[in-house]
DNA sequence: AGTCCAACTTTACACCGTGTAAACTTGACA
DNA sequence: TGTCAAGTTTACACGGTGTAAAGTTGGACT
């Protein structure tokens, strides 16, 4: 894995990731990344062969950045499940500024290009893991609301949770990233166990 | 108006429609469309002179098609303001289905062309209006949660009445219209007047 | 010193989809 | 008969992705 690490790697890796996050992230071109890289554009197809790979790379440089496996430590240290659920959503609703940039360029990607779905598929599915396993501990505890299964409480937690909601609430909405977290932490809640946070 | 109904564009429209709708709608080009229209391509340029036009025309078509404003009577004649948002609900969620085909085309225009941008922009806009008069009788009602704004209500509302939450729970997760309908109904009640429906 | 190699640059080009341009066809209507 | 609107056909410019190949350069190894 260690040869994979040549300076200009990380360099297109860093440029593809601040031209995204600009909100004028609209067309980000493989031209524009590899000039903000200070490198030519071929260079950038000898390291990411395509736009779907290098935006796969940049998606993972940023889990490492962010370091996500550190941020879901806390959800699963939790000891109960309404802790569980709440550090989850802090934990999560915390990434999403981060990524936000990314997540566009795969979401506007994915209806065109087969790897960009596949990649963009995994993440969601991870995401929906951690959801999983949030209920799955309320359910232990008893605290799911009656009558709601396991599935449609994590369908229902997913859903909350996405990244178009953060960027319709934030982004066009104007709210605070605080505003954010509390409004999504009450209505699943609210949803799931029938209580508030 | 009636000047540019010819049957062509009519064909074209329905072709457009079409096409958006089948799942593998990743990459419907001008082409693909005029071909099903069983029209030359420059016949589709020579009626709607870019994309962006064709995808607002076909969104503008099946409007009529649907007859929204039949489908919205029934939420501005509702005597209460629970009813209302009830109405409301339903008439919306029920949209959903007729309009993902091109929605989806929209949101992945939206990022690149301003024309689509800009037309999306105004339909969701439109959807936020009806929102915002739900939860504008709620509060007349008195049946608002207190502590909770209107603005803040209207953007919750308009956030749960999303397409995207729409895709994500009858398309990925599985969900029959039926009970999307009804989980985000209770999920709408309980945030914005903490009853259930 | 000489050579080799990997990383990178430069230049050029194929492919696709959008949109423009212009000449040609056809059928209806006056 | 002539004209006009609506279409067709053919051709092409443009921009973005991805491929190909020849040239440069700096360091490592002998």
């Amino acid at each position: 894995m260690s040869s994979k690490n040549s300076e200009t790697r990380e360099k297109i890796l860093i440029a593809a990731w601040r031209l995204l996050e600009e909100d004028h992230a609209s067309g980000v071109r493989m031209a524009d990344i590899a000039k903000e890289a200070g490198v030519s554009r071929q260079a950038v197809y000898l390291h990411y062969p395509t736009r779907g790979a290098l935006l796969v790379a940049t998606a993972r440089y940023l889990d490492v950045i962010n370091k996500v496996d550190d941020r879901l430590v806390k959800s699963r240290a939790a000891s109960s499940g309404l802790e569980r659920l709440d550090a989850y959503i802090d934990a999560l609703a915390g990434y999403f500024p981060k990524i936000y940039g990314v997540a566009r360029a795969f979401i506007a990607m994915k209806d065109t290009d087969e790897e960009a779905a596949a990649a963009w598929a995994d993440r969601m599915h991870a995401i929906r893991h951690g959801c999983a396993a949030a209920v799955s501990a309320l359910k232990k505890d008893g605290d799911l609301k009656p009558g709601l299964t396991a599935a449609q409480a994590t369908d229902t937690l997913w859903m909350l949770l996405s990244v178009p909601n953060w960027e319709l609430l934030t982004k066009e909405c104007g709210w605070s990233q605080k505003r954010f977290e509390t409004t999504i932490k009450s209505l699943a809640f609210q949803a799931l166990t029938g209580k508030e946070p």
